[in-house]
DNA sequence: CTTGCATCTGTAGTCACTACAGATCGTAGC
DNA sequence: GCTACGATCTGTAGTGACTACAGATGCAAG
């Protein structure tokens, strides 16, 4: 049925290399063995001469890892996150309040930037821009209450 | 004309201790030490015993870093305003790029957080709560494309 | 068997601090 | 002058979430 295949199909064999894993994932390879290394992913398989050799679960679960991450969350929410999954016992409820918790706090950063935005949008408005040596901006750095 | 005083007065005097300055500016007294490890702040003048004396010039300086510090500017950017104001030619122009360079990374941040705000409170609102051990945030997670 | 890329370990750097430990300074009270 | 005691000193290491090496192997194609 097949004859030689031209590239190389990790899908039914022995597992990921780690490049393999990155390319798939997009997760750096020094990233997925410092995740290693705090206990974000557990040790995979070695081959013979010692090289990591990953399955298919560990690949979702750094696909999960990397989409909390896009999502903002810290590598401690994330690690809360997987020992619920591991215990296979979470509810629901638990990971709604992680989540609504986590966008509280994205919710009070924006909110801060905002803060930062329209002080340094006034600042910028008022000055002149000009090729002259007296600022507003450094005067309201140096001078402010 | 004076007797004696209660209260410390440092504004015509030896200069003000790292306790004061940081009472003063807010300033952690660990973090007015490293800015002068990285050369933000200059060293200052010492007593014969060696504890440190700040003149009002400083105390000026390190608001100066401290009001930039909470307009979000980066300690690069910091030491980049105090050069120019160091070297006191700097233009108002100058000062303006570099205002609006920041200005426009705190926008684009704020961009970036209200994209996860979306996809966070999107995620939340589809959530059951409840007491169930099948939750479509994790399966968001765990299973998106 | 050689070439050459992939992967290995271990360490140090990033940013902006913060937190010690253990020693010394400075000053108020006696 | 002596003693307490807080303030300050230096130097190092920790934080979070990576990233960047150096120098040594592994692995697969030709």
């Amino acid at each position: 049925m097949q004859g030689k295949i031209a590239v190389k199909d990790f899908t039914n064999a022995r597992g990921y290399p780690i490049g393999e894993m990155s390319r798939r994932t997009g997760v750096n390879i020094e990233t997925i063995r410092y995740y290693e290394r705090i206990g974000i992913m557990p040790e995979p398989d070695r081959t013979a001469g010692g090289n990591r050799q990953y399955d298919h679960d560990q690949l979702k679960r750094l696909s999960f890892v990397r989409r909390s991450r896009e999502l903002g969350f810290s590598l401690e929410e994330i690690r809360a996150l997987l020992e619920m999954v591991d215990r296979d016992d979470f509810t629901c409820g638990e990971v709604h309040a992680l989540t609504t918790g986590h966008l509280a706090s994205v919710r009070q950063r924006i909110a801060t930037l905002r803060k930062l935005e329209k002080a340094l949008a006034g600042m910028a408005a008022e000055c002149s821009k000009g090729d002259v040596p007296d600022c507003p901006i450094v005067d309201m750095l140096f001078d402010a209450p």
